[in-house]
Order: C-alpha cells, then sequence, then structure tokens
DNA sequence: AATCGTTCGACAAACGATTGCCGAACGATT
DNA sequence: AATCGTTCGGCAATCGTTTGTCGAACGATT
C-alpha cells in the first residue's frame, strides 16, 4: 500500500547500495559498519544511523555476493547414505546442530551408498564451494583409491563414522570395543555357540563391530563357525533373513550378536515365529541402543553408542581443519547396557516350543 | 612431481579464465560450451578442443560465482525438526533424493522445534539465497502471523508434513482420514473405552490424527473423555507417561491409539510392565508403519503414510513453485495396516494379571 | 600554534561466472 | 559475383559484497 520505504515495499530485497543511499553514506561503509560487533565505547552516531536504516529496510546479507569476494561459504558439506537409520539420523542431527551454532550451514546429499554416486555427490559439494566435506559413508575395499580420486580442490575432508582403514584423520565412535563388549558379555554368561548378524561388510561399523566380537571370542577359545557370521545388510530385513538362516541350521547359536538394534529386532521376530524363548532359548544383543529397544516386551541388551556427540565432535573437528589447525583421529567410548534380552544359554539343547504367533505380515 | 597442466598441479582448481587460455578462445566461449548440451550435429572442433581442455585441467564450475551472476543458486532450503524421527528423516530422503535428481542441492536446518529458533534458522536460509523454502515445522498456533512475519523476498515457500490450518499451500499426508481410520478400526471390533496418545497439540499432524479419530468415535456414539485424550509430545517416553496415566485410571481404555509408533512402542512397554496381554487385555493402534513394528512380538497395526513419497512431492511441487507455476494442497492417501495388536475387547473388565516382567531399565 | 599519529570513510578493484550486443565470417541464394 | 541471413566468438558490463589504499579530519603532544 504505501509508497514509503518500509520493509515490505520493494519487490526485492535492498542491497547493501540501497542502504548507503539511504543512509547516505558509501557502501563500504554500510558493509563495514554492519559486520562489526559492537565496539567497547558503543556505536558512533554514523554507525547507529547505518544500522537503523538497515533494520528499517529490513536488509538481509546476501551470503552468495560476500562468499565470491571472501572465497568462504561457511557452509559445510555432509554426505550421509541411510538418513533413515536413527542412528545415522541422529549422528547428523548432532552436526547439524553444531554447525548452526558455529554459524555454518550444512549441504546434506544423501547418494545411494555406492562409491559412483558419491563421487558425483561430491563434486557438486565442492563445486558450491563447501569449506569442509564430512564423509561418513566410505566403502573399506578401496577406499585409499576412493579418496585420492576425488577431487577436493582446497577442501578439507574429515571422515565420521565409518573410517575405511585408511589413513586419514577421522571420528567415530570405538566400534571393534563395542564389539568386543558384546563378545565378552555373551561369553561371560556362558554362551559358547555364537552367531553374528554382520552387517555389510563394506561399512567399517559393521566391520568393526564384527573382528571385535570375534576377537573376544578367540581370546576365550571359542570359534565362531563361517556359517554363523552373516554379512549382508543393516535393518530389520537382514536380521530376519540372518536369523532364520542360523537359527534354522543344525547346531543353532544360543546367541546372536547384531550389528545394528534394527537387525535385533528382526532376530526377535523371528525367534517369535520359531517359538523360541528371548532369553531362554536365545540370547540377543544389539546395537547402538535407540530409544524403542528399552521398550520392547523384552527389553533388548546392547551397545550403546554416542551417536549426537560423534556428530558434534566431527563438525568441531573439521572447523578446526578448516581453520587450518590439526586433527587427531578420535574413537568415541561405548558403553554395554545390560538389559532382559540376554541370560546363561539352555542347559541341554534350545527348547522348540510350538508356534504361539502368527507370522508377521511381511 | 609433473610441472605440466595435468589436474593436480594447480594448488587452486582452474577457473574458467585458465580453461580459455589454455585453449586460446574467450572466457566466455567457454563458458557457453561447457554449459551447452551436445548439439545434434556434434561438437564443433572448438567445442570439443574446450572440452578436452577443461577435463584435463580438471575444472569444476564454481556454482558461487554464477548464482551471483544468474541470482539463481539451484539450491533448497529444508527445515526439519526432530529428524531424529524414522518417519521425518524418510521423507527428507525422499526431498533430498528428488531434488538431486533435479539437479539441485539441499541446505537443510533442523532447529530445536520452536518459532524463534526457526524464524532465525530460515533467515539464515534465505541470506543464503535459496531457490525455495519447504518448511515441515509449522505450529499450529499462531501460524498465519507467524509466516506473514518471515521476510522471504522472492523466495517461493513450501509447507509439507505440517500445514498449520492457514491458506497457503501445503503437501502433507491425510492424517486426519488415518485418525479415522484407526477409529473405525477400534470401534467395529466392538472397543468403547478408547484413549489417545495424541502427541503435540501444536503439530497439525499429530492434532489431525485425534480429529480424524475422535470424529469416527463421535459418529458412532462414542464419547471419550478429555482425560483419555492425551497430549504430550512424539517418541517412547511420551508413550510411556501417557500410557502410565491412562491405564492407572479408574476405568481404563480397553484400547490405545497412539499418533506415533514409537510411543506405541512405549504403551506396549507399559502394558508389558502392568501385566497386561496385548490384544487379550489391550488393543494398540500406532502411526506410520516404520520398519521394525512389524517384526515386534505382537505386531502393531498401524496406519501407514507415504513419508518418503511426501518428501518427493513436495520438492516436486516447490520446484514448480521455483518456475513460477501454480501449485495445488497436495493431501497424500494413508491406509490401516491390520496386525496382531488389536483384537475385541475382553468381555469382563481387562483381566490384572501379576507382573511377569522386570520394567525396562529406564 | 604547529606537527604528529590515529581514526574514519570513500574510492575502486577485485571475486568468477553469465549474457546482451556487435562485428566478422561463412554458406547459400539469386 | 554480390547480397542476404545466420552462426559464432569476443568484448565488456554485471551480479552484491569485501577490503587494500589513501586522503581528510581530528585530537593530542610539545
Amino acid at each position: 500500500m504505501s509508497t514509503g520505504d518500509s520493509a515490505d515495499a520493494g519487490q526485492r530485497p535492498p542491497r547493501l547500495r540501497e542502504i548507503a543511499e539511504a543512509a547516505g553514506v558509501h557502501v563500504s561503509t554500510v558493509s563495514r559498519v554492519l559486520r562489526q560487533a559492537e565496539p567497547p565505547e558503543g556505536w558512533s552516531d554514523m554507525a547507529l544511523r547505518i544500522r537503523e536504516t538497515a533494520e528499517r529496510l529490513g536488509y538481509q546479507r546476501n551470503f552468495v555476493a560476500a562468499s565470491l569476494r571472501t572465497r568462504r561459504t561457511r557452509t559445510l558439506g555432509v554426505v550421509i547414505p541411510r538418513l533413515t537409520d536413527g542412528v545415522i539420523a541422529t549422528m547428523f542431527q548432532g552436526a547439524e546442530e553444531a554447525a548452526r551454532e558455529a554459524g555454518y550451514s550444512v549441504l546434506m546429499s544423501s547418494p545411494p551408498d555406492e562409491p559412483a554416486a558419491q563421487r558425483a555427490a561430491i563434486e557438486l559439494l565442492v563445486s558450491r564451494q563447501i569449506d569442509g566435506l564430512m564423509l561418513s559413508s566410505l566403502h573399506r575395499d578401496g577406499a585409499a583409491a576412493f579418496l585420492a580420486s576425488l577431487r577436493l580442490g582446497q577442501v578439507p575432508l574429515l571422515l565420521f563414522n565409518r573410517h575405511g582403514d585408511v589413513d586419514r584423520v577421522s571420528v567415530t565412535c570405538d566400534d571393534r570395543t563395542g564389539g568386543r563388549l558384546a563378545g565378552e558379555h555373551l561369553i561371560g554368561l556362558g554362551h559358547r555357540r555364537l552367531g553374528v548378524v554382520g552387517g555389510p561388510a563394506h561399512a567399517s561399523t559393521a566391520n568393526d563391530r564384527v573382528v571385535g566380537f570375534l576377537e573376544a571370542a578367540r581370546e576365550a577359545g571359542v570359534t565362531v563357525p563361517e556359517a554363523h557370521v552373516v554379512r549382508s545388510r543393516f535393518g530389520v530385513a537382514a536380521g530376519v533373513e540372518a536369523a532364520r538362516a542360523m537359527l534354522g541350521s543344525a547346531e543353532p547359536p544360543t546367541a546372536l550378536f547384531c550389528v545394528d538394534d534394527t537387525s535385533a529386532v528382526g532376530v526377535l521376530g523371528v525367534a517369535r515365529d520359531l517359538g523360541l524363548d528371548v532369553p531362554g532359548d536365545l540370547s540377543v544383543v544389539g546395537y547402538n541402543d535407540v530409544p524403542i529397544v528399552a521398550q520392547l516386551p523384552v527389553p533388548l541388551t546392547t551397545v550403546r553408542s554416542p551417536a549426537q556427540e560423534m556428530g558434534r565432535t566431527a563438525v568441531g573437528a573439521l572447523l578446526r581443519l578448516v581453520a587450518g589447525g590439526r586433527v587427531e583421529t578420535t574413537r568415541l567410548p561405548v558403553e554395554l547396557v545390560a538389559r532382559a534380552s540376554t541370560a546363561p544359554p539352555p542347559v541341554g539343547a534350545p527348547r522348540q516350543r510350538p508356534k504361539v504367533t502368527a507370522p508377521a505380515t511381511r
């Protein structure tokens, strides 16, 4: 309605030049005043006038133009596959929070979990001039070659979540110890027939957990037959398939270690279908301690990993790299949370009970 | 090692100017050739030379500089709270995929679920010159005023997930019908004493589901006492609290409708602690059909909402807005998935059984 | 009162790409 | 062979901000 210069008057938001004209000063002066913190002696008259004008006209800084000049975008790129996994999402949430609090924005890309798609996603991020890149999705095989082949220019790179067995700075949880804790727990309860729902071999998270678990077994003199170390994927369905394979075998395990909680839920579903009592006939250990597993009818024993903190830590480290500092590889500590899904093994062979529940609809 | 002009030679990635010099043409020519699709008659000699030079020098486009000139960043801003919720994450995943396939990147911000923090996040995104904004976190109270107060400039806005009862284009799931389906299902089974774990009142998703549920009840002549419509938050803990309050009351409900699956898991935990059989003593309906609930020991009856598709649809709509087109409000259809957690109510009062399981550790 | 040092604001040159405009070159047509 | 139309590439301006440089103005010191 009004033809005045109120915030909503112009179709296009005002630029520095308009503020300068309205305040009767040079645009460089406006730029300096606006990006300055309040000096100890308070704002000068002119500074006050400029700030008030900017406020009145509804000035909003144009970061793109500023970035062109400064060559810094205050933007981080984050590559994450499988955001639908609760832990990954939590991790990302932590990262985004930390970035936002530090004045950075996050360009996130969630390409399929395969190298070619990831390369494309990364190059797009780089061409958007991100200040730093966080990669959570590295594959173990060919990791070094993959990283070397990326055209990152000057963009610092931080690996997190997965490390890729490669000599690069990374922020991860201590997955190997987590696997070891799970193994020691089950062996301590007396289990000798163990099985592993091991997740994808290409993810260092899954692999380290398996390695740690097998280490604990070996040290206790327990051998885990190869057929009882199933590597496939993360998720409920993978747990279902793996459990069917192992629990249907001639000498089924009395305890299963699942490298993520959701596959543990799949295992529990199969146990239900087979009429196996958890933990009476079968002990189950999960991984991550996502919120629901404490409330399951049989609360799940699991390994708690600090996902949110990992995200925050990773951003902190990356920002230090961006600032030109040095950073050390970090492995965050994990802990075992013992609940009701683990108990000593049955005395004889696991009891076989008749099916009492209908199979799940899928 | 080499001093030649291979991809890794320069410290800084090459700019258009370097390509132009190396190819012996003007930078404008390079720009034109590189952004052109292959013409039907094939590349000319010069175009071929330019493209080959760019390849050899490892040229990567600088989107920031281009954006300054074109005033388009090919970037969408997405504001999402509570990414740790599996459904929200799935939705976002769908959105990111659709955006990436269309050549857009996603700047994502996950501020706390309160208006002030969201305003700050939005203004930051706008100052980064996003081409369009997706808002999934609108609060029902004061939604119109909040939206009007945003300084979006020319940036088109699309509401998704939540709609805010406001006259704006939005893409949501049909939450009201979802609630109605849940209500009709329980009433059809014979339940008359109903309870609702209603989630936060400020979220239209939660509210619509409750409204639809109560509508179905009213039409069937069933009244739901106010004390049995608990509004708090999403999540496991909220389900636990609500279930404790309702199931401990004088005349406890025989069926509970939870507006999200995770709070339903919380309810199941409480039922376990109270020694209530599901579905014998208590029927439970969840919402969203996240992957784990089909594998619970008692597979959960729930309402399936197409989260991923909602994300994709929303991005499609927003891109149409960005292109200057018009868009209609969309409500995606939902469906009830009946599983084992619902059954007719017990004949007399719900049986009280002794506790058989230890309470969960938290 | 003159000189020195300091602060402050204006000027203008970047940052790297895109694009309207124009002249040259080329092929085709009469 | 001359003219017309079209394509193609070079020139230069432009997007909006930041920042090095420099002169002016001001206060303080002797």
